[in-house]
DNA sequence: TCGCAAAAATGACCACGGTCAATATTTATT
DNA sequence: AATAAATATTGACCGTGGTCATTTTTGCGA
């Protein structure tokens, strides 16, 4: 959990994470069991906790490593140029967090929104989503006349909602993307349709 | 579950109802075990499940006709003159849903955000939501370029994102209703000032 | 009122996340 | 090298949500 002083522990830690990550690529995140984490790990159950607080904390920690490089993608995207870019460019960060219930289950509860005591990868991560988009916003044909780190938590208030109601049976079938633009054009564009 | 035949039925769910309410009256939402339920209701594990698909199912029902109340609460108001109306008279609805960490963990996981396969009591007090507010959303001085249900799926949007950053670490010192009337003056006021 | 089929209730049982006192291993000290 | 202190590992055990074959109760037709 905290700074490892043996190399042993390094040891068991990577053993442990490469352990998940066949599970989940043979399964899905869901499907997760620690007991059959530890199994192919080679080691007790009880040396999972040692180096895990939880299940939910090896969760945040690949979770989030795989936002994080999709986000590095984002990155590296210019500042879009329209609304529908936009969407585009969030496209696959959206994808991964619609793959499983599970994972945008847990994405919710340790995001923004990260409602522990500590901040973990996942929060960390949105906090960098936030720091990355604003001033691509601020770059982009849009409103103006608004902070754009708020713009940039408004982008992810929508993505969560959008998200929420395509998960929901209610609303399954209208297509997330038509969703998150719709939005986006009433958050991010003046009313007069003006660029500045 | 589905249509009781037999009054035994209605009795049986009432007493487990009953005995849900005062287990949390007594502690809280979080706090509750199926275990005590069934104990208090003077019936078998079994029978819990043969009425509740699972915990869970019992507490969208319990939160979601709390909720149900707070709404019908707002749904007297008359429209807001401003955001700031309309962040007080949010109020009690937020605030319950800020009651306990474990109530808005519910409350995401089964809100528009319902995410199973039939409705439940909390998602269709969401939909309530969204019903009740545009009328007077459309009625009260803001922008009146969108569609007013839209308008409200942002307001719900923004109260979670909200939410989640005050249960965060990063961010639970910042307080809410100053947070929540920042994002609705950039959502329904026309950058112009004008009120139509 | 008897028998019988459908509905409801039962409780032993399981799955799985998480704990902790005991043990083993490493590092520091002399 | 011997010993002690710190750190890591172990696995039996527990709490709690959830299952299901079996038993009990109920409603109903003859």
């Amino acid at each position: 959990m905290t700074q490892p002083v043996q190399t042993r522990t390094l040891k068991t830690r990577a053993r442990l994470l490469e352990a998940a990550r066949e599970v989940i690529s043979e399964t899905s995140h869901g499907a997760l069991r620690v007991e059959e984490v530890v199994r192919r790990a080679g080691v007790a159950k009880g040396t999972f906790f040692a180096h895990f607080k939880d299940k939910d904390a090896l969760m945040d920690r690949l979770i989030g490593e795989r936002m994080d490089l999709l986000l590095s993608d984002l990155e590296a995207c210019p500042p879009p140029q329209s609304t529908a870019d936009l969407v585009r460019d969030l496209g696959p960060f959206v994808a991964f967090m619609r793959s499983e219930r599970y994972v945008f289950d847990v994405i919710l509860r340790y995001s923004g929104a990260a409602a522990r005591e500590e901040i973990g990868p996942i929060a960390a991560t949105f906090e960098r989503f936030i720091l990355l988009l604003a001033p691509k916003l601020a770059a982009a044909p849009f409103r103006k006349d608004a902070d754009p780190a708020m713009l940039a938590e408004g982008i992810q208030a929508f993505i969560f909602n959008a998200l929420g109601l395509s998960f929901c049976a209610l609303h399954s079938d209208d297509p997330l993307d038509g969703r998150l633009e719709a939005y986006f054009d009433l958050w991010l564009l003046p009313p007069g349709g003006a660029t500045a």
